[in-house]
Parts: structure tokens; sequence; C-alpha cells
DNA sequence: AACGCTTATTTGTATGATAATTTAATGCCT
DNA sequence: AGGCATTAAATTATCATACAAATAAGCGTT
């Protein structure tokens, strides 16, 4: 969004669920994602953003302490506000990914998460199986049924999400739970882009249900060995549009 | 804290580097840890907060703002602030993390990291010893050079925690870095109450070494193996006072 | 060159007022 | 009585202004 038209979307009531300091949060944040002020930079001082987006201080000044919460900034008296090394950053954080992901080629990101997701969920599958509650399994069931009967691939995608999302809450360990968002995240967006979920629906079904079944008969082993398999699937469609970013975003207008 | 009490510190100069919206911030996010809040309650509205801390509209708005910014709130018009379902929680930053462990039994705390650990180091050794750059070699050397030359163990804690967080920038994937707030906090803090690393300091450094050496060499099963190893050594320390709660608080004011 | 004083800049806090949003209540019509 | 439109009320959102506090930078003295 360019910052001298944030205004603009003040006559329509509904739509946009975002209040001012929320859209000058988004916009900095966007900046400092896409690398416009690096790690080490000042930012301009309150008054320049009150200038630039045409809000009081006071809301600017709100904007900047949630990028000061995410982890984006440090502000000083008399320094200003500096940006934080990155390290610092709460990437796992809903806003902060839908920032980045907004400013870099969607393949490179795919590829970080299919990173994580190889790590943790197959040890996330086993530690569910072992540690789930009857609670826990029953909405993972729910899930896959839910998946089962989708009719079309994007009716599918919101249960494969809440299938992961429960397994992961079923690993009952809170220190996971924030991958939940990179995994919506990842999920819901490679769909935008490829549209299947690789492997066609009946195998993409039994092999969560494979998971499911590992769980509910609490196998780690097997538990852990389904997530491996299911993986594999996704790995392909990643390598499948990976070095292909011009045409995947055709694809994506197409199918939208 | 206590709600009362939060401007008695005012006197002191330097040692509180935290603002009034900071401290307002943390009292009001230790309650919704502490469950004073549960998720879904309502927070009292920004007036009554003033009133308990006696403290302006702005300043408690912007403690507010940073609690929705790390996901535990939700505000809306009319409404007022709604406490966010746990997994919203951004529970990895570093402010979260701190009104975490205040309000829960350490070893609880210490098993759920430890289990994260097992997970996710021995394959971030193996990343690291994949794709790490010169500059990520030396900082890791750098570090455990230091943790060698330390002369007692508490001088050898920040190299050590330099050390983990040397390797997990060497794994270079971004979604990961997160989990150096957590191994930071977990490192430290357990080090307050145990006084040691578990093995003996020549063990303790010669299994880190092992490591550094796999990841130089860039063989990935060699240093998932070290990294594997080096964590048995935790894991018996965390074992060494479960359930010991009392007499491990007992032992943290000696310390001390 | 080193130390202490002053100044300027920037964020931090306070106050009071108005706008916008959405639930709740009210009253009207059928 | 029940449903619908209108009004009222509560709460956050935004604005404008002022002053306080912290501190980097400059200045002058020694």
């Amino acid at each position: 969004m360019s910052p001298a038209t944030i205004h603009k979307s003040k006559p329509n009531a509904k739509a946009n669920e975002s209040s001012l300091h929320r859209k000058v949060a988004q916009s900095i944040g966007n900046q400092i994602l896409k690398g416009v002020y690096a790690p080490g930079a000042i930012l301009p001082n309150e008054a320049d953003w009150c200038r630039i987006y045409g809000a009081s201080r006071t809301t600017v000044r709100e904007a900047i302490k949630t990028l000061n919460a995410k982890g984006l900034l440090k502000s000083r008296t008399k320094i200003g506000s500096r940006v934080e090394p990155r390290e610092n950053w709460n990437i796992l954080d809903r806003d902060v990914l839908a920032w980045h992901i907004g400013s870099m080629e969607p393949q490179e990101f795919f590829i970080s998460v299919q990173q994580v997701r190889q790590i943790l969920e197959p040890e996330v599958a086993a530690l569910a199986a072992q540690s789930h509650t009857p609670g826990q399994l029953r909405a993972i069931t729910q899930a896959w049924e839910d998946m089962r009967d989708a009719r079309s691939g994007r009716e599918s995608v919101e249960p494969d999400v809440r299938f992961h999302l429960a397994l992961l809450a079923a690993a009952n360990n809170a220190l996971l739970t924030p991958f939940g968002t990179m995994i919506e995240f990842a999920l819901t967006t490679m769909f935008e882009y490829t549209s299947t979920h690789g492997a066609s629906p009946d195998i993409f079904v039994a092999k969560h249900e494979n998971i499911l079944k590992a769980v509910a008969r609490g196998n780690p082993a097997a538990a852990r060995k389904a997530a491996i398999n299911l993986l594999n699937d996704t790995k392909q469609t990643i390598a499948g549009f990976s070095g292909k970013s011009k045409s995947v975003k055709a694809r994506k207008s197409v199918v939208r």
C-alpha cells in the first residue's frame, strides 16, 4: 500500500476491518519487511509519520507500539525508533508473516516452510499419538471427515488446515503452537498458487487417514512415518513450481 | 507485580529501563498468563485500568495495543478487550515468555522446552552443517572458544547461549529463528536453578566441540548425532530436579 | 584532551474533547 | 405478541495540545 493513499478506504463501511493505526502499522511494517528500512536504521520520527499518513501522533504512536511489540523496532527517547536485527523479529506472528510474504517470492517462503514442516510435523504426530486427549482426537477425526466429504479442492482446504492444527494441539506442547499460524498460512496460500494438494484427492485423504489411525492407536512410530509420507507429496508440489515464479503468478490470477 | 504498586519504582533513575506503558502491559500480561483473565473473558475497560494504575488513558491504550500485537487480546469498539484463545498467543515472544515463566512451575516449562529442543536442535545442527556461511562458522567457533576459556559455570552461560544461537543462525531458515528467544531463555533460566550445565565442564565443552567440528566438516549426520548426544545431558539435568519444585526454589535463593 | 554544562531533539505521559462502531433498548407498526 | 426500525448507550478510535523526561551533541572551560 502506498503511504499517501491510506485514507481512501474511509467511505466503504464494512469490508475493511482495520482501524487507522492498524493500517499505519501495516504500511510501516511492510516497508521494514521489504527492506526499505534495514536493521539498524533509524526510522523517520513520529512527527514525520504524522505528516506522511495525515494521522495524529496518538495514532502513529499506537502503530509504532505495535511494531515494537512484534520485535521489529525498539524506540528510545532522543534516538527514535531503530529497526531491530532480524533474529528479534516475531516472524511467526500472523501480521508479520503476512507482511513478509507480501514482499518475497512465494516459493522461497514455501521452501522454508517445507523445511520446518519436515522437521516438526513427524515429531508432532508422534507426540500427538502419545499424549492426545479424547476431545483432541475427536477434533482430528472431525477434520478428517470434513476433508473426506469435501466436494472440491477449494472446499477441502479449510478442513485440511484444521486437521494439522488439531494435530498440533494434540501434541500438548504450548511452545509448538506458534507454528500453527505458519502452517495455516502456508497451506492456504499454497493452495492459492497451485489449486491442488499435490496428489489426487483419494490418495490425499488416505494419507491423512493413516496419520489419524496411528494417532488413535497411540502408535508414535507409525504416526511419524505417516506424517513423513504425507509431506513427500507437498515436497513434490513445491518442487513442481519452483523457479516458475512468473507463470505461477499468472496461474494464480486464473484461479481466483 | 501488584497493580497498585507500579508507581513506586519512579525514584530509581537508571536500573529500570521500562516506561510506564511497559509496566502496565507487563502487569496486565502477567495477569492474563496467570489466568486471572481467562481466554474469552472481557477485560475491564480503559477507564478502569486508568483508575487501577493511576495512569493516563494514552498510556493504558499503548499497553493494550502492545498486548494486542502479541496476540493476547483483541479489542473492538463497544465490546472492549477480549482475551484471545491460547493458540493465538505469541508464546515465543520475549515478554510473553517472561510473563509465562513467572506464573508456572519452572520444571514444567523446562520439560516443554526440552521436548522442543530434542525435536529441533539435531536438525538445526544438520542444516547448519549443510548451509553455514564462513562468517557463521566463525561465530560458532568464537562462542565455543569463549565457552572453553570461561573460568566459572556462571561465566560460561553467555557463550553457551551464544553457541546455540549461532548454530540456529547458521541453519539459515528465518522461520526457525523465533526459537532463539526460547533457547536463550531456557538456558539462562535453567542455570539460575541448577548452577550447572549437567555434566562436568570438560565433558560439556567437548560435546559442544563435537558439534562444532561436524558443522565445520559439513557433515550433517555427525552434527545431528553430536547434538543429540549433548541434549542427553540437559535431559538428565532436568530429570534431576523434576518433582522437587520447593527445594529447587530454595536452592535458587542460595545461588543468587 | 578531558570534563562538565547547556541545548536541542525525540519519545513518553497527561488531559480533554469528538468520532465511529456496535450492542442493547425502545417504541412503533402489524 | 412479534418483528422491524429507530434511538440510546457504552466503548474503543482518533484528534489536538501541552508538558515531562531522557539523552546525544555541541560548547566551553580547564
